[in-house]
DNA sequence: GATCCTCGAGTTCA
DNA sequence: CTCGAGGATC
């Protein structure tokens, strides 16, 4: 029952409920502060303590001693809010050789046409804590973030205003200021938090990493503020104005505010210096007394770093040079076959469970048929060209601390065991299969669809970037795709959900781990889907190579699902929309004809139009609502530019809103012409297409 | 036709 | 996070 419906209750029924509300409401509270893990997921505690404020309302002469009401520490909604980050805090590339960060100085220099011993980095340790961004608007702290998944964090401002090392208040600091850093918890102050954890019998932490997420996702910001966290400030997010015009002088900046900087930070004029001090940090890793995982360059001139702006995930201007990973050796049990959602068929390595970092390791990806052999997708050998065998000793260690991979194998440890033969694997698991000359990976090959491939399918249907459906999560899919009163074998059955339970004898609401509230709470989150994005839609098709990205750019492109929908009806190869399809930037033949066949078979066809008309699918948004002059122009460069480079220009172009095409065309709208410039020319002048060169180019885009 | 850049798909554990 | 592969560029 909710809120809404206490209408009819009895002052007896009042009593009982509000009884066992608290009761509920207690043991949840115990278990999110003792153990960080809440045992009834926030929607539902949110629910019940609504419910419960409710009765009270109603019947306040009932209101308990102990009501969950004024219980302190719960006192907010239950975890944490969300908050959007007005500057998206991003993830950095990484670097695993000294090469790879000279390739990356030089990828920098390129992009900006200049000499790379012009260029000047900033070189710190990277701490393994948590990323955090504090606003402060006039000075005060309004409010703090975790990084979340870079869009969107959680609001943890409550815990974050009791470390010492960030101040609440700061005097000469610009009406808007988010300051950027990383929490984290030194080894001395781990070790006697756990010693006092272990006292109290309270859970003690593997690592100060996790102590410190612990401590900051408190519920009960006193908790937090008996724990010793600290603060490393290192950059800016949102600002109104900029503190300086370089990385260093920002953090010097910062200091000067009141934050603590690392010490470690410094400038380098070459590459050689910076690796030179990535190696100085390594060796003095032990002795710093907190934990880092590598060292960050940046580039250190702000208008720079501007200019240089984000790929998709990660900056430009910025990679970090990671230590080597740690390792640990275990038997490798068994390979065993994975089935994803494109029928890709990817061995994966059953292990003897080990301890890697301090994460225990049981699986390990193999990728595919020449990585299990020893080689990389050009035949080069990897791992000295050593193969994997079922039953071998080998080295693990987890990919940028997070995938396991094998990374040796002790062949002195290995005795008759038998060459790993992909193909009578999958024969001896009656799995049809095929691999394509020139590809790496095999594909399962069977007439009828794998059961495993349609339960992926939903799986990517309801994951995050798609429909995303709370409460409908991979286990939910699983066991709805073979539950025999309702079933969820297609996408489209999820939105009759609701229709068919009310049909059924044995209701959802009735099934062990399900309630009156869970039910509805899941039929309400899949209305809350209905009405959806057109290319959360088109992603969610899971169509052999388009990505979000790949979604987005079609969804734009087409505008609305009707236009898509026909669209893909009529490109097949040779015909007007087929070109039109593959003009797009960024679609080429192969995705053109991928997407194109997934709407050609009549019962696929069927299946996603039946989908379609359970939704209401919003048409997409015109991007280039900026005022900028070029907003929602198709842009031509060609010729040589001079201010900027061709990689530059277009990146700047399209964060106006322009599209920018490689050749000229009916559709061009402008055409930006540097000395040199030939046949594009040309052919600009004779479609009557303006043409402009690069100074006026400049002076177009130069105020916004 | 080769090379660079980016995206897509699959991967683990808590 | 990594690898493979598609698309754009030179």
């Amino acid at each position: 029952m909710t809120e809404h419906d206490i209408d009819g209750l009895t002052e007896e029924q009042a009593k009982t409920l509000l009884e066992s509300l608290s009761q509920e409401l207690a043991a949840a509270n115990t278990a999110y502060h003792s153990e960080d893990a809440p045992k009834i997921d926030d929607a539902s505690y949110d629910a019940k303590k609504r419910l419960n404020a409710a009765i009270e309302a109603k019947f306040p002469h009932l209101k308990r001693e102990d009501s969950p009401s004024d219980q302190v520490g719960a006192a907010p909604s239950v975890g944490f809010g969300k908050i959007k980050h007005a500057v998206p805090m991003l993830s950095l590339a990484n670097a695993f050789t000294d090469e790879d960060v000279y390739a990356f100085a030089d990828r920098v220099a390129k992009f900006l046409g200049v000499d790379v011993t012009h260029l000047q980095f900033t070189a710190e340790p990277k701490i393994d804590g948590l990323s955090l961004s504090i606003r402060y608007e006039n000075g005060h702290l309004v409010y703090a973030a975790t990084r979340g998944d870079g869009e969107t964090g959680e609001n943890v401002t409550n815990n974050v205003r009791t470390i010492t090392d960030i101040p609440n208040q700061l005097s000469n600091a610009p009406e808007v200021l988010e300051v950027r850093g990383e929490v984290y918890m030194s080894h001395a102050d781990f070790v006697a938090l756990n010693a006092k954890q272990e006292k109290a019998e309270q859970k003690t932490f593997a690592n100060p990493r996790n102590a410190a997420a612990g401590s900051l996702r408190q519920l009960d910001a006193s908790i937090t503020k008996s724990r010793p966290l600290r603060f490393f400030a290192y950059a800016l997010g949102a600002q109104s104005a900029p503190l300086a015009d370089t990385q260093l002088g920002t953090v010097a900046t910062l200091k000067s505010l009141g934050f603590s900087t690392n010490s470690l930070m410094q400038v380098f004029e070459n590459v050689a210096d910076m690796v030179d001090h990535y190696r100085h940090i390594e060796r003095s890793r032990a002795d710093l007394g907190y934990d880092i995982d590598g060292v960050v360059y940046k580039v250190d001139a702000l208008d720079l770093q501007a200019r240089l702006g984000f790929r998709s995930t990660t900056p430009r201007w910025a990679i970090a040079h990671k230590f080597p990973a740690e390792t640990a050796w275990t038997r490798l049990r068994e390979i065993e076959i994975q089935v994803g959602r494109t029928g890709a068929l990817s061995p994966v390595a059953r292990l003897e469970p080990v301890n890697v970092g301090g994460v225990l390791v049981s699986n390990a990806t193999l990728h595919n048929e020449d990585y299990i052999k020893g080689l990389d997708s050009k035949g080069n050998p990897i791992r000295g060209g050593k193969d994997i065998r079922e039953g071998d000793l080998v080295q693990v260690y987890r990919a940028g601390d997070v995938i396991p991979k094998v990374a040796d194998v002790d062949l002195s440890q290995r005795t008759e065991l038998e060459p790993f033969d992909f193909e009578r694997k999958l024969e001896e698991l009656n799995i049809p299969g095929h691999r394509k000359p020139g590809d790496a990976v095999w594909r399962y090959a069977g007439d009828e669809p794998m059961d495993e491939v349609a339960i992926e399918a939903l799986k990517h249907f309801v994951s995050r970037g798609a429909f995303d459906i709370e409460g409908l999560g991979a286990k939910q899919i699983e066991m709805f795709f073979s539950d025999p009163d309702l079933p969820i074998r297609h996408p489209a059955d999820i939105f009759t959900l609701q229709h068919r339970d009310a049909q059924n004898i044995p209701k959802l609401a009735n099934r062990t781990g399900w309630g009156e509230r869970s039910a509805l709470n899941l039929f309400q989150a899949i209305e809350d889907k209905r009405q959806i994005e057109l290319h959360r839609v088109i992603f969610g098709l899971g169509i052999r190579h388009v990505g979000e990205s790949a979604a987005k750019v079609l969804a734009q492109s087409f505008g609305s699902w009707e236009n898509f929908r026909a669209s893909m009806a009529a490109a097949l190869p040779g015909t007007p929309e087929r070109a039109e399809l593959e003009g797009i930037d960024g679609i080429g033949p192969v995705m053109a004809e991928s997407v194109v066949a997934a709407f050609q078979s009549p019962q696929a066809a069927e299946k996603i139009d039946e989908l379609a008309n359970h939704l209401s699918i919003k048409p997409a948004e015109q991007l280039g609502q900026s005022d900028s002059p070029v907003a929602g122009k198709t842009l031509v460069f060609t010729g040589t530019l001079v201010k900027m480079t061709r990689s530059e220009a277009k990146a700047r172009a399209e964060s106006l809103g322009a599209k920018v095409a490689g050749s000229v065309s009916a559709k061009t709208d402008l055409l930006i012409a540097g000395p040199g410039a030939g046949s594009k020319a040309k052919k600009a002048t004779d479609l009557g297409i303006e043409t402009i060169d690069e100074d006026q180019w400049i002076e177009l885009i130069s105020d916004q």
